[in-house]
Formats: C-alpha cells, structure tokens, sequence
DNA sequence: CCAAAATATTGATTTTGTCAAAATTTTTAT
DNA sequence: ATAAAAATTTTGACAAAATCAATATTTTGG
C-alpha cells in the first residue's frame, strides 16, 4: 500500500515499519481500540510494543491523518476515514461501532446557540441496540451485559 | 430543597446525606466532575469519601436522575437537568462546557442510516473555543495549552 | 425499636494511558 | 555512501479515573 508512504511524506513524517503497520491496520479494521491495533502490528512485527502504538496513534491524530473515538466508558477508537465529519452509531451491549453519514438537511457545525464558542467540530453518537444484540435479546429473555 | 427527597422516594432509592448533598451540588453547579462535587459535599458532610460519590453518581444514572457526560480524555461530568436531550458545547483549551438546545429542525434520534439500530439518544459534543479563550489567544499570541 | 436492606467507608486493584531515558532507526546533508 | 541530527522505538516506571470487595454504618419498613 504506497498512499500511506506518500501521506506520511505530505506531513513530513517518518516513514517507519510501525507507523506503516498502523495505518494499514486501520484501513482493514475501522474503528479499532489500540489492543487490536497493537494485535494486528505485532503480528507483523515481532518486536513492536503498545507505546509504538500509542505514539503513532497520538502523532497521526495530531497531524489530522486518523481519527479518534472515544465512547464513554471504553477505550479509544481510531479511523482512517478523515475530514468527512461522518457519524456514528454504537450499540450499548456489544459495543460495535458503525458509521452513519452526517445529516445532510441540518448544519451540523451550527448548534441552536453557540454561546461565541467557535465551533470545528460536532461530534454525534447515536446510541442503541444493534441488529444482532436485538435478537439475542429477544431469545434469551431478559439478560445484562 | 425537598424536591429531591421526593425525587428519590419516587425511584425507591435510599434517602442519605450524601445522596442529597450529590445532587444539591449538582444543581447548584451543573456539568460538575466528581472531583468537584466531593470538594462541595465534603464541605457539609465530613466524613464522606469519593467512593460514596461514585456509586450514588452511578445509581443516579442508572435510575435516569441525572445524565453523565465524558468528553474525550476529561473526567465524566454530571448534571441534573434530563429527558431534554439537550447538547453541549465545549472548549478545547478550558474544557468549559455549555448547554446548547436540541436543532428544532433536525430530529436528532434519526441518524441518516440507522444500520438496523434501535437509537435511543443521540449525543452531540460542539467542539471549539470558547469566547474567553478566543480572547486569551488574541491577546497572547500562540500559545499552548 | 429491631431486623433486613441499602449505603458508606476504607483500601486494594484494574484499566487506560502518559512520562522519561536509553537504544535504535530514519532522515538530511555532506 | 556516510556521518551527524532528528525522529522513533523500546522498556519500565508512573498517573488518573474508576471499579471491586470487605466491613462498618445508616436507613428503611414493620
Ligand atoms: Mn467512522
Ligand atoms: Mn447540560
Ligand atoms: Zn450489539
Ligand atoms: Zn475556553
């Protein structure tokens, strides 16, 4: 995959075996937490080690390469798909993410009132049940987590 | 402030001192932290410890009395005021937050594709700067953090 | 007032993530 | 291609936020 190499080149980023781990990672598995990040890198390299993960992961956020989620309550997820200022859907058991587009009627930058704030970013969360946790519920009766 | 004894009759909840003082504070400063809200409580109860905070933070939003708000990388937040689905603004460099009303035109529980989800709240975070802040920068140059 | 249930207190533990220093790799400039 | 400079990686310690668990205390309902 030689965009990651060109992208990092645009930022002026060095181009190194974890960072490039990384990115492809997330373009396979959107929305995954550092554990899985971490998971799919080691596998790859051998010797790679959770900070590896977490600095790149702070570094390309800063740079506007990747995006973070972080749900209440769970650790951050991250994306690859940037500056579309898409949404997202999260189911309350299994905790599945899946992106939903931004609202195309309403300005999603402009809040009812701003207050001054100079608003960049909304960030929506839509929070439910998913498709598979309904019917498991269904079917086993009443069950927590 | 009776209203709360009556509140928590309502829920069958356990009338106490702390529980009270919890929510006392929270309507006297909403989108407090539990940092903020054991400092105040501790002012009239003593002896109480932040893990009594916790757990009546959790029950109270377990039972819908009060709603939690964790923007990224900031400790939860906590307010009384629920069942609006109202939203929030908040700063990038103070971290202040403020309510903001829901769009009227926009139905907030209706993402633009629902995957199949059973959406039960939709929860916006504005991100930006606040207007003391937007001063501050203006003032002092660039500055970090 | 008394027993049962709920809550409070205390201290240990977990999870997620940062910090810091030395070792290695990558980049930049000869 | 090579050497110095810069960036990244590795390792281990550390920190913040929150939960867990056991015991003590308070609250409730009778
Ligand atoms: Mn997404
Ligand atoms: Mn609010
Ligand atoms: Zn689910
Ligand atoms: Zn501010």
């Amino acid at each position: 995959m030689n965009k990651h190499r060109t992208l990092l080149k645009h930022h002026k980023l060095s181009l190194t075996a974890v960072r490039l781990g990384v990115l492809e990672a997330l373009d396979a598995q959107p929305h995954s937490s550092v554990e899985e990040i971490f998971a799919v890198v080691k596998d790859k390299i051998v010797t790679t080690s959770k900070q590896a993960i977490y600095n790149n992961l702070n570094t390309l956020v800063k740079h506007g390469i990747i995006r973070e989620i972080k749900p209440k309550g769970e650790p951050s997820r991250y994306e690859t798909r940037v500056g579309d200022n898409h949404h997202h859907l999260i189911c309350r058991e299994c905790h599945m993410i899946v992106d939903t587009d931004c609202f195309s009627g309403a300005p999603c930058l402009e809040p009812m009132d701003d207050h001054g704030f100079n608003v960049d970013e909304a960030e929506i969360l839509f929070w439910g049940i998913c498709p598979s946790c309904q019917n498991n519920t269904n079917k086993e009766g009443s069950k927590d987590e």
